[in-house]
DNA sequence: CCGCACCGCTGAACCGGTTTTGCCCTCCCG
DNA sequence: CGGGAGGGCAAAACCGGTTCAGCGGTGCGG
């Protein structure tokens, strides 16, 4: 009934509790017949190390934790997350390494958590997620000199090593596509500006829209749905709306494309929405959305075994891992024809859609390839 | 740099590792003097309990956990749980109990998952989920002798306590919302027939729809967004369609409506869709979502009290949260008038809908009261 | 035949807390 | 003024692992 120690096997099989211990940790010591015993009883007791007596001495705590600060009602529906920590356990329960999970109410509140847990031994390290411009956790993690990894892109996050997706790369694919079905004017509705990842896909978009010959108008959110929809309506009510607009998750995506609906506009036929981040969500709309899709678990998995090395005092070097992909679905077709832009648009695309919507400038520009 | 110990502690006010802990943990052996020095001592020093060895010392682990073997796919946008966990860890903080939380693939693993922290110390007790009719995890537990408190109702938990809410009641009040709307018939969508919860809803349902004068068809999901989509087609392309269909979760909720609305039915002149869970989804489509809400957080707060208690040795009765309430929101109105109920269906609504929908046999019942 | 290396194991220290035991000193009371 | 009570602290044991020093016995080489 009552958990057995090594005390007891080492009991019952004649030894001391160092035989038991070298045999169970298969290092020389033992021969061959006693480790044997050794390891029968072991296993007859259903006999498991005690994590606190392990911890204790070899100074490790064997687990590892992530902290979120977003809040809880957004959390629920942030699909990352619980790929991301599923992808994270896989990977850690091959060595049976649990993983401690909170939700902060701030940041404030995040960089307590890691001091405690540090300071308690609670964890032998963390994965840093949603890195901000200025990040106050960065100093603080790498001040405690505590194993992190940070998922997201190795762009002012110290020393810290990061497990990353080339985000610029995925907004230029997304915007090739609009731009090869004729688009020219699009929306993009964004994250927070104080993330990384906001102003790395910004730029992106800053750089590219140009040379694909477009113009691009950002809306920020919070990633909120209200905020989404609000967002494609401000977009969707200026003189010179956007034909396509590009956002930077599934649920602003979703909740855009819902708005543009009420608004009476046609998706794709008025207006192509584009999702960032791929989940059930696109699916639950129609039309489906057409979204930039990436293996979030398999980066976890990636993140969790850099973050064993570190822990296990290695020095770990930025992993990046492919670029998201443009899942097509039915939220994205050709430009709405213009008077002046539609038959290189129609042509493109091939397949025009009759129905002109907001006339506007529209810039002329042959279609870029690809 | 190197984190303090007691000894560190001790030494510096002169008084050995016994006195030391005396003082941190408020109990009286020291002097009053002296236990304000070494509590300054220890401040400046920034000590914090090393958390293995007061785990190994006191044989208690100082954290809890949490386990759940839904697909991560669907997990992610389920709102519930990070709700759940936001509420339980504001409870825990209190104390700096963290939560282990980790996503199983099936129930053996969530078997082997208990077994093994039991075994190895990890936890002080869990939290049990999606209970379900002959639930395999509830003797292996109570064998443990594992604290747990079970998140659901109590039926065929064993002698586990439960933190739940009376999903019967719930049931009652949407139904009764449909019933004075003039509905006689509805749909309902619900989840595995396997979890307890699904069970004590269909019976609610089957018990209270007659006495309400209604008829209501069921159809079974896996609770993803395409099943229940596809649920909501197979109700609405029945000979007698339901005038109103009542969801058990928001995702197959919003699913549904969506999917009713690309048939070209009109939501809720056509037909009435009330989620159960109110979260951001809701208000993602048009109409937004009526649904049963309730406060998951608060709920799991109580749960996390329930543990501690638990853990700490003591008997732990049930705890009743209240039940669901119903949100109004747009996606519920007046059943379409038919031939036969109309009139009465009309004036119990306050304000008929023209556009008969799905004639029917349509049971002829005066409008339940409330 | 002696010395040395190595094997297989024991005994003890150690990790950093908690808890028990016991000593010394003071204070109070008869 | 002697004795008992009790406060304040030291010393040590304990939780259950890991690790290191050491010890007897065997085999091998010189």
């Amino acid at each position: 009934m009552k958990r057995p120690t090594m005390a007891d096997i080492a009991r019952r099989a004649g030894v001391t509790k160092a035989a038991v211990s070298f045999a169970l940790n298969g290092r020389p010591g033992v021969s061959d017949p006693t480790r044997r015993r050794i390891l029968a009883i072991a296993d007859e007791l259903g006999w498991q190390p005690n994590s606190a007596a392990r911890a204790l001495s070899d100074g490790r705590a064997g687990a590892f934790g992530l902290v979120v600060d977003r809040p809880a009602r957004m959390l629920g529906l942030e699909p990352f997350f619980m790929q991301l920590i599923s992808g994270i356990q896989a990977e850690l329960s091959a060595d049976g390494t649990p993983l401690l999970f909170t939700v902060a109410e701030d940041q404030r509140a995040e960089i307590a958590t890691y001091r405690s847990w540090w300071a308690q031994r609670r964890v032998d390290g963390v994965f840093l997620v949603d890195v901000q411009l200025e990040d106050a956790r960065v100093p603080v993690l790498e001040e405690l000199g505590m194993p992190t990894v940070v998922i997201g892109a190795p762009v002012g996050t110290g020393r810290l090593p990061a497990a990353w997706s080339d985000d610029a790369a995925a907004a230029g694919t997304a915007l090739r596509h609009l731009a090869a079905l004729g688009h020219r004017r699009v929306g993009r509705v964004c994250g927070p500006a104080h993330l990384r990842h906001t102003e790395i896909r910004s730029a992106a978009v800053a750089r590219l829209a140009p040379e694909l010959g477009m113009e691009c108008a950002t809306v920020a959110t919070d990633y909120s749905a209200d905020e989404g929809a609000a967002a494609a309506r401000t977009l969707l009510t200026r003189p010179d709306p956007p034909t396509a607009i590009l956002f930077d998750s599934d649920l602003t995506a979703v909740s855009g494309l819902t708005a543009a609906q009420a608004m009476g506009l046609r998706v794709p036929e008025d207006v192509s929405v584009v999702g960032w981040g791929d989940s059930a969500l696109c699916e639950l709309v129609h039309p489906p959305l057409t979204a930039l899709s990436r293996d979030v678990a398999a980066h976890g998995g990636h993140a969790a075994r850099m973050l064993r090395a570190a822990a296990g005092g290695a020095r770990v070097a930025d992993l990046e891992d492919e670029a998201a992909r443009l899942v097509l679905r039915g939220s994205t077709g050709p430009a709405p024809v213009t008077a002046a832009a539609g038959a290189a648009a129609g042509a493109a695309a091939g397949g025009g859609t009759q129905g002109a919507n907001a006339p506007g400038p529209g810039q002329r520009q042959t279609v870029a390839e690809l």
